[in-house]
DNA sequence: TGCTGTGAATTATTTCACAGCA
DNA sequence: TGCTGTGAAATAATTCACAGCA
């Protein structure tokens, strides 16, 4: 999952929802989407959460934050559920987003097609690079990094998303927050610092890929009960040099596209 | 984040660790690695911390589970710390992997440098468009569908990343773990269903949006004390039919990419 | 009768705070 | 003295199990 927030304790404001609930909530519209555009009227807890991949349980629970939305004996009304939850997530209205770094990882997102479909929209495309500038990426125009500040403004955006290579994520973030910008769905493979009142969210395939390696490893140990150790390392203390078998010429996670 | 395990209780296993522990190992192992390529000899807990985003507390309450690796006084040795967490990773052995769905946003991944730096390799490249097979994308031949089981078998893969549109991701997730394939990485907006025993994170862009428009929504709402509301919809039960503003046509998360 | 809504119990995670070693 | 390692306390999330309404 990616994350980094800045909150406080999750269950703070008035009619608090947890954060865990806050993160199920757009799976549960989904499966209530789907639903809707095959014209099912109701849905049981049951039925529901085995579209979105949770117990029911939990769904029930999770729901009652948002209220008392469902009928005993019945389920819950898909199309006035849609609605809370949209609600409830800020999806009835509209959010301008900037994706800044157009590289393929850049394109791909701005061909999301997710994206404009359920409140938001793609409000500018931006890149450092100069030859990419006036290019049309899924029918936007790229923009030059200069005018990140106006564009900014001019679209009233509080959401951003870095896509650039690690190098630069940093300072496009400053400039993003500095322009306006509390909100950033972060791509590089970096740790970004950001004043109070601005949320970060993350995104990093390498941290996917090597919680999946973790679990893979336990799978293989389990079938053979006993461990076997590849290379013993030094002491840690004293000198404890052992690299790890290739350090490799590259250093950690590059950037994820050339933006 | 990305999730959708499969797991006994988190800390089951023996030596078990927490599973929010090991999803930030990948995070300390980056700082880690930067320090040394600075060739920086040891941190403090506070240090490290500060670099991957957490506090100290936490951090060294991960180390613990690992084991004791840092030294009273001084701190951590960087370079085996780095030794134990990829260990602990699995990532001292190498991971052949299969992207499946090579659009942009598979193009991105593949041409990710993080992923051949650290434990991971791209095996082979599939995609189902037969125009895209024999081309070239990051150095790599991208293949056919048709050969994905004997790709997987040839490379021992067991681990794949699905990038397809959601249409098609649950009949490759099928194919994969058929043949073999014990831990996914989906990149498309559908919930899977695998059998006991196999991994599937999910990295879902208009989820993490969704969030981060929940907490922006919040954060309007607090310099604004008194909530405004929009358009409220009719009641839940009897005839509960209000539609969100505009359904739209397209039904919810289209395909990231035509794979 | 069937399914929601929710207190209570359980489990997981985070944080505190300090003993103890280098 | 400085910083780790870790019990214990606090907080959060999940699951149970059942009362209660349609």
């Amino acid at each position: 999952m990616a994350t980094g927030r800045n909150h406080r304790p999750a269950t703070s404001r008035s009619r608090g929802i947890p954060e865990a609930t806050v993160a199920r909530l757009p799976l549960y519209l989904r499966a209530l989407t789907a639903l809707s555009e095959r014209s099912v009227p109701t849905v049981s807890s049951e039925e529901l959460a085995a579209a979105a991949g949770v117990n029911s349980a939990k769904l029930r629970k999770d729901f009652s934050y948002l209220g008392s939305y469902g009928t005993r004996g019945v389920g819950y009304d898909v199309e006035y559920l849609v609605y809370q939850i949209s609600r409830e997530l800020g999806l009835t209205q509209d959010w301008p987003v900037v994706i800044v770094g157009i590289g393929n990882l850049g394109a791909a997102l701005a061909n999301y097609g997710g994206f404009a479909s359920r409140g938001f929209r793609v409000a500018a495309l931006i890149d450092a690079d100069p030859t990419l500038a006036g290019r049309t990426v899924a029918g936007i125009q790229v923009q030059h990094t200069d005018g990140l500040e106006q564009i900014i403004a001019d679209n009233g955006v509080s959401i951003g998303v870095i896509a650039t290579p690690a190098g630069s994520a940093q300072q496009v973030c400053d400039r993003l927050v500095a322009a306006g910008v509390t909100s950033i769905l972060n791509f590089a493979p970096t740790v970004l610092s950001v004043p109070e009142g601005v949320d970060v969210r993350k995104v990093d395939l390498s941290i996917e890929l090597q919680i999946l390696a973790f679990h893979e490893q336990r799978k293989a140990g389990e079938e053979a009960p006993e461990e076997e150790e590849t290379a013993p390392p030094a002491a840690p203390p004293a000198a404890a040099v052992t690299k790890r078998s290739e350090p490799g010429p590259d250093g950690d996670v590059p950037a994820v596209m050339p933006a």
